[in-house]
DNA sequence: ACCTGAACACCGTTCAAGT
DNA sequence: ACCTGAACACCGTTCAAGT
C-alpha cells in the first residue's frame, strides 16, 4: 500500500462533503441545511463530518473558499480586462451564490473563522480591483475609497437583484473616474 | 371598565416584547437569541410571544420596523441637509444595528415577511435619497443609479466597519457628481 | 485513523387546557 | 381574549464504542 494512499482518500472524502454542502448551502441556504441533510447528501453520518470539520461554520468556510478558488481560476483571463468588465463578470458569476454572501456577512459576528476568511477575501478583492480602477483613470487619492465603493456595489448587486440594464448602469457609474 | 382598556394593554405588552427582542437581537444577534431568552427578558412565557407574533421572523420585522420609525423621527431635521451629511448620519446612527442589517439580508431568502419589509425599506430609502442627490448636482440620467449606489455604500459601511476618516472619504466620493 | 449510534442540551413551534 | 405547561420534531455537537 503506497505511502500516500491515506491522505488521498481523506482529501477525496473531504471534497465529497464540501461538494454536498456547497449544493445545499447554495440552493437551500445555510440555516435550512442541517448537518444531517449535508451528511445524507454526502453519503455519510452526521458525526463523520465532525471528523473533517470542527463545526458547521468551518464547513461553510471550506465551501466559500472552494468556490472562491474556482472563481479565481475562471477570472484569470480577465485580470487585464477593463474594470467594468471585471465587476460585471463578478456579479454575473457570483449571482447564484447570493445566499452564501449574505450568510457569510451575518455569521462574521458569530464565528471568528468566518470573520477571518471574510477579511482575507476583502483584502484580496481590494488588491485585484485597485489595479483595474487606476487604469480606468481613478485619481490616486481616490483609489482606496473607489476600491471599497466598488466592492460594496458588487455585494449590493449580489444581495439586491436588479435588472441587467440597471446593474450595468450602476457598475459603469461606480468605475467612472471623476 | 372603559372600552379601550384591552387594546391599550395589548399594545403595551406587545411593545415590551418588541423592546426585549430589540435589545437581544441587537446585542446578542438574532440566531443566538432564542424565543425562550426573549420571553424571559420580556417577563413572559415563550408561548405567549406567539399570541402576539406569528413567528420569530414576524418579531424581527416588528423590531426593525420600530427602529426604522425611531430613526426616521430623528432624521426629520436632516431632510433638507446636504446628502453627504444625511449618509454620514445614517451610517453613524445605524452602526450599532449592523447585526440586524446582515440578518435581515440573510433572511430575505427565507422569510417572505422579511423580504417584503426589506423591499419597502429600500423604496423608502430611494425616495429619501434621490432628492438630496439631485440637489448635490447628480445628473438626472445618473440619478437612479447614484441612489442605488449610495444605499449599497451605506449598507457596505454598516456591514464592514471602517475608520471614520475612510468612511467619510467613501461617502463624499459616492455623492460627488460627475 | 476513521466512523458510528446513542445521547445531550437545546431550538422554534403547536396545542390542549386553563382563566 | 389571553396565557400556560407539556409535548413535538427538530437542531448542532459530543462521546464511548467499534473497526
Amino acid at each position: 500500500m503506497p505511502r500516500n494512499r491515506r491522505p488521498i482518500d481523506r482529501a477525496e472524502k473531504r471534497d465529497e462533503i464540501v461538494a454536498a454542502a456547497t449544493g445545499l448551502f447554495t440552493d437551500v441556504g445555510y440555516d435550512d441545511s442541517s448537518m444531517a441533510k449535508v451528511a445524507a447528501a454526502a453519503g455519510v453520518t452526521p458525526t463523520t463530518i465532525y471528523w473533517y470539520f470542527a463545526d458547521k461554520d468551518a464547513l461553510l468556510v471550506a465551501v466559500v473558499d472552494h468556490l472562491l478558488q474556482e472563481a479565481l481560476l475562471e477570472a484569470a483571463p480577465l485580470f487585464d480586462a477593463p474594470v467594468v468588465d471585471q465587476l460585471l463578470w463578478a456579479v454575473e458569476r457570483l449571482e447564484r451564490y447570493s445566499k452564501l454572501v449574505t450568510v457569510v456577512h451575518a455569521r462574521c459576528a458569530i464565528s471568528p473563522a468566518i470573520d477571518a476568511w471574510h477579511n482575507e477575501f476583502h483584502s484580496l478583492m481590494d488588491t485585484l480591483l485597485a489595479n483595474g480602477l487606476s487604469q480606468a483613470g481613478a485619481r490616486s487619492e481616490d483609489l482606496e475609497a473607489m476600491t471599497r465603493m466598488s466592492v460594496f456595489v458588487v455585494e449590493g448587486l449580489l444581495t439586491h437583484p436588479l435588472a441587467l440594464e440597471e446593474r450595468r448602469q450602476i457598475i459603469e457609474l461606480v468605475a467612472r473616474p471623476r
